[in-house]
DNA sequence: GTGAAAGCGCTAACAT
DNA sequence: ATGTTAGCGCTTTCAC
């Protein structure tokens, strides 16, 4: 391809008139701009600023303007003005393909959006922490590329997208013991980070938030409104996060020397339906049976578990405590509000970040890898009404 | 950088050898093992499969595989067989970077986040969309990038990822008159699809969805069940989608000869709080004064909207109807349940897909280029309870 | 039907 | 301090 300087030395101009011909960013004497035009189509030229462009017009080698754009060699002060000059004058951007082709970088960072689950989930905490991590990597010049998880094979595609070139890292979620996707990952020692453990044999970079403690503060703050019959809707046991929440429910229950009912352990998927489904067994007993609080794994089941409650015509609240985890936005706005647990969503998306470039920049996994977040129990309504009777 | 064939002639095996010996993939002799690992350090070699080691392997040029590869050439049937049996054996992929360098193409789509909203704003339907958009595009060979929007200067971003060769195309949502993004792009001939319209004079593809003839099926639906004293809560004046859908509560009412009562019509912004204060307002006159049905613009305002019904000891449904926009997952959740318009945001995403394809391939906007779709009603318990008496 | 060769726009030795 | 130049891995004309 021809370059600006071949454009404005076959219509004898000079190259920045030939620039503002072309560009139109400046005008230019008609006559002088049909001639440029002329010449540009002669040749079969179409604008484009390269770096050899801004070169000629600053009187330098395209080394030098490479130099200065990424500060990666000394060049005199006065050198580097009329390469920056050239740059604004015309315009330049740097092609990051070519760029990235040189360097074996693509300045791109991985990101999966799980598959759609049943019944209508939603988890608007995913759509923050993708947002949070978004603008923490952009702080980083990285950019982040979204793809979808196969069900049947969930590393296939984080593979496919290495082999390809098309990013340097990656940011998981919704991790689990012997993840597939980390194992690959580790085995291939490509970089990533984490939010959720694995394994822990397993040594890679994750951030979590400490659900067991969460949900020990949630069990506590129940036990201290004077609940003793207190009831918990986990997730089927294989879950690494649902285990270590569940965990921190028979932590409080045990401090509190109350024996724990494995009628009132109730192990379900993470579902509005079968959240209600599970409180309508447990509540259906007589007032004196039926536990009084109920502590759900998610918001999401915590709603399932307050529509079943007042469809036994029972006081939230009143009756029966119910307490969530995740404080999604409307845990505000439901009548009653939800009492509910907050995770840090900002903070641990930027230390994942962090850890991410160390690990890119270094090639060597940072030191510090293990970050825990303690979650923010948020008191609201549906915990809030002193007990009524027992 | 040297080859797979370099390394293989430097430690005396076949190019089939050094590769297993350098990949692990297939057991050799150590001591064979050893040596080509010693060749391959000697000249600081690192494996790399490329398209010249497929094309040695199979003894044909770099041509031929892209030829047999891309399909961009006739080649023989038994050639191309020897040049996929390599790919296979190396297991070869090919670097994008380059391949998006030599075609000035990415295969990336750009799409933004919008800046975080106050008050704990989510949309678990951008999140829906996303995710639909992002499986269409794979299901075409691209892939989503996204970034974060600026708030003071909308378009900066997209020109940037533009001059910088990051993407093809954009999707854009969150639309609206003289929209900055949408004005730029259309000057730079660069291909987008949006999720809402723009200015009428404008000509770019979009799909939207009818909010008009949405919100007049949802007062048509309050006529219906008797009411007559219908407000609605809509948005600050300047919004296209918020002026069309207030639109359809005129239409409906006008056609039903119902005279309008300004102080029925209130604007005010997409927000559970601002929503809940408005209602305040509109209901604390009298029983024979206030409204018995309240329209609200979205989901989220209908829960605001329903809360300050239910704080003011009033029943939602009974004493005053509300419908949504959006079907929110937990419409159907929260009590009672809201009638709402829902959107069919798969198809909106596909089709917009579709559209941006063939303005990146055609390099032309595509013929159809505006989309619109009717929302449907779906009627849930918050405007379903026949009127109480008036 | 197949191959040689010229780049795409950039970076980074290596010279000077 | 600055310039020359050889590629990064691929596509694609143009020969044969």
């Amino acid at each position: 391809m021809a370059t600006l300087k071949d454009i404005a030395e076959h219509a004898k101009v000079s190259i920045l008139t030939a620039y503002y011909a072309l560009s139109e960013t400046q005008p230019v004497e008609p006559a002088i701009q049909s001639q440029v035009r002329a010449a540009a189509a002669a040749i079969g030229y179409k604008l484009n600023v390269t770096l050899r462009d801004v070169a000629a017009l600053a009187n330098v080698s395209v080394a030098t303007v490479s130099y200065v754009l990424n500060n990666s060699a000394p060049v005199s002060q006065q050198t580097s003005r009329r390469v920056m000059d050239a740059v604004t004058v015309l315009g330049y951007r740097p092609n990051v393909t070519a760029k990235n082709l040189k360097t074996s970088k693509t300045r791109m960072i991985g990101y999966a959006w799980h598959p759609a689950y049943p019944e209508g989930y939603f988890n608007a905490l995913l759509n923050h922490f993708i947002y949070a991590v978004t603008m923490s990597a952009e702080a980083c010049g990285y950019r982040i590329l979204t793809f979808v998880e196969a069900t049947d094979n969930r590393s296939a595609a984080y593979e496919e997208l290495i082999y390809t070139n098309h990013v340097d890292g990656f940011i998981l979620s919704n991790t689990n013991s012997d993840d597939a996707r980390i194992r690959r990952l580790m085995e291939m020692r490509f970089p990533f980070a984490a939010f959720g453990r694995a394994n822990d044999s397993w040594s890679f970079p994750y951030v979590d938030v400490d659900g067991r403690a969460g949900i020990r503060l949630a069990t506590e703050h129940l036990l201290s409104q004077g609940h003793e019959r207190i009831a918990i809707l986990g997730w089927p046991e294989g879950s690494l996060t649902g285990d270590e929440r569940l965990h921190g429910y028979i932590d409080a229950m045990t401090a509190a020397h109350i024996n724990l009912r494995s009628a009132w352990i109730v192990r379900t998927l993470n579902s509005v339906r079968l959240a209600y489904q599970e409180t309508e067994k447990l509540i259906k007993q007589s007032e004196d049976e039926r536990p009084t609080a109920i502590v759900a794994l998610t918001d999401l089941m915590a709603i399932g578990v307050m529509r079943a409650i007042e469809d036994a015509g029972l006081r939230i609240g009143h009756d029966i405590a119910v307490t969530g985890f995740d404080d999604d936005p409307m845990a505000t706005f439901i009548r009653p509000s939800l009492t509910t647990l907050r995770q840090p969503i900002d903070a641990l998306a930027g230390q994942m970040i962090d850890m991410l470039m160390t690990w890119i920049n270094e090639e060597t996994q940072p030191s510090d890898r293990h970050f825990m977040f303690i979650p923010e129990l948020i008191v609201r309504e549906s915990s809030q009404t002193a007990l009524h009777s027992s």
